[in-house]
RNA sequence: GUGAGUGUAGCUCAAUGGUAGAGCACUGGUCUGUGGCUCCAGUGGUUGAGGGUUCGAUUCCCUUCAUUCACCCCA
């Protein structure tokens, strides 16, 4: 066994779990690009800048999780631990080539945050993220999370529950930020060691805490709707009423609070309870105000994150695909495998998925590996069919053997293959 | 970063203070050039690593590493 694994938290996607990887991308490009989404790749590797500034200074990705280095250059670089911030940088470096506004973009790809591994949780994990930049309308809002409905049904998961809020802008978070604290300022002793800590850095987190005694306290808390400025209720009003008119479920969580920094008003989350300790499966919001942080232009977006790992945890166990093999070709010997390797070519080039057995081996062994690459044609070449210029094709499930002569033999293949 | 659980054959797991066993997988035979099924046989382990207690440790103790789950946080 090799010393060498893979690292911590890294995981390698093999044969029997990568074809359904495959599969689910493959439904992404499908269903995004049907909602108006256009393909966007960004580099994995950063300036780190762009996520401190982004992400936000304080919170836990930017402190302790991200993969950070010096690059030859001796200036700090980091390994994506999101995809919004590189989205963002890229719209804003390519505003020219991406005039029409809003622009609709969406990406799939790794992230790294170097966290303690957990189920549903890794150090590389694969997100899939859609972004609306340039337009403050709920009606965005509206679209955003239609596609989010829509593809989880589409892959035909259940038991998920959206689960929408407000967090307010620039204008109303502040104060309510100061009436919770204001709230909580009694009860303080009685609140866990980690709620005093967000008490003062991240009072809304308290909403958000999993523990009875916590939970309690947090119960008659004021919440963040009730805060709202005008134009921010007005928003979420409407967000909740398109979600009506198109009929999509949702829940109206009032303690439901975003990690990063950069999210205004609209929040939401896309939760199950099958996963474990984790519950999100996609979660996002607005970020009204991130463009103008990094430097662009005001340029209200929304956006949001699927996690891959936990979407393909719940999705019901997938047999294992099989391999499809259309056909196995079991040359007896090197001059039949000479003769025949030019056919395996020529079989190729016509997209028919077949492999060649090794021609050392004996026949029983061929078949056997011929059946557990599940061919369903397998042909046999020895030493009688090279002087009888006849080669045998054997169906494998009807186990009926035809023989094949020497002229046209690609051809009459084919038409019997593909019969 | 904190806490708990688990490390025995390639895989899934037994067992015992006296140097380990099953099922599956693998190889071969049954079946001389024809796969799946049956039956039979065989290969395979310094019981994660290091140290301690003991006449003797895989078992008990300590350390370390790996892994899993949970907390924090997040998709």
């Amino acid at each position: 066994m090799s010393k060498i694994k893979a690292l911590k938290g890294f995981k390698d996607l093999i044969p029997g779990e990568s074809e359904h990887w495959e599969v689910v991308a493959d439904m992404v490009r499908d269903t995004f690009k049907a909602f108006g989404f256009s393909p966007i790749r960004t580099p994995i590797l950063e300036r780190t800048t762009l996520f401190t500034r982004s992400i936000g200074e304080t919170t836990d990705i930017v402190e302790k999780e991200m993969y950070t280095f010096d690059d030859w250059d001796k200036k700090p670089v980091t390994l994506r631990p999101e995809g919004t911030a590189s989205v963002v940088r890229a719209f804003l470096e390519h505003r020219h080539l991406m005039p029409l506004l809003p622009v609709k973009l969406y990406y799939q790809g790794p992230m790294f945050r170097h966290e303690r591994p957990q189920a549903g949780r890794l150090r590389q994990f694969h997100q899939v993220g859609a972004e609306i930049l340039g337009d403050i309308d709920p009606k965005q809002d509206i679209e955003l999370l239609s596609l989010l409905t829509h593809f989880f049904d589409r892959i035909g998961l259940q038991d998920l529950t959206l689960e929408i809020n407000s967090l307010g802008c620039t204008v109303c978070r502040p104060p309510y930020r100061k009436a919770l604290q204001q709230y909580f300022k009694t009860s303080l002793e009685n609140l866990c060691k980690d709620c005093n800590r967000r008490f003062h850095h991240n009072p809304l987190r308290i909403l958000d805490c999993k523990k009875e005694t916590c939970k309690t306290i947090t119960k008659n808390a004021p919440s963040s709707s009730a805060h709202l400025c005008e134009a921010c209720e007005l928003h979420f009003k409407s967000v909740r009423q398109g979600l009506d008119d198109l009929k999509i479920p949702y829940q109206h969580t009032k303690h439901l609070v975003r990690g990063l920094d950069y999210y205004t008003k609209t929040a939401f989350e896309m939760t199950t309870q099958n996963l474990g300790a984790q519950n999100a499966v996609a979660a996002g919001g607005r970020y009204d105000g991130l463009v103008e942080a990094l430097g662009g232009p005001s340029t209200p977006a929304i956006g949001f994150a699927l996690g891959m790992e936990r979407l393909m945890q719940l999705l019901p166990e997938q047999p294992h695909l099989a391999s499809n093999l259309k056909l196995f070709i079991a040359p007896l010997g090197e001059n039949a495998y000479q003769k025949l390797f030019p056919i395996l070519y020529a079989l190729r080039k016509k997209n028919c998925r077949s492999e060649i057995g090794h021609p050392g081996a004996a026949l029983k062994k061929q078949m056997k590996t011929a059946d557990r690459l599940q061919a369903e044609y397998v042909l046999i070449a020895g030493d009688q069919e090279l002087s009888a210029q006849k080669l045998v094709l054997r169906n494998m499930s009807t186990k009926k053997q035809t023989e094949i002569g020497f002229s046209n033999l690609l051809d009459t293949l084919f038409s019997e293959i593909f019969k």
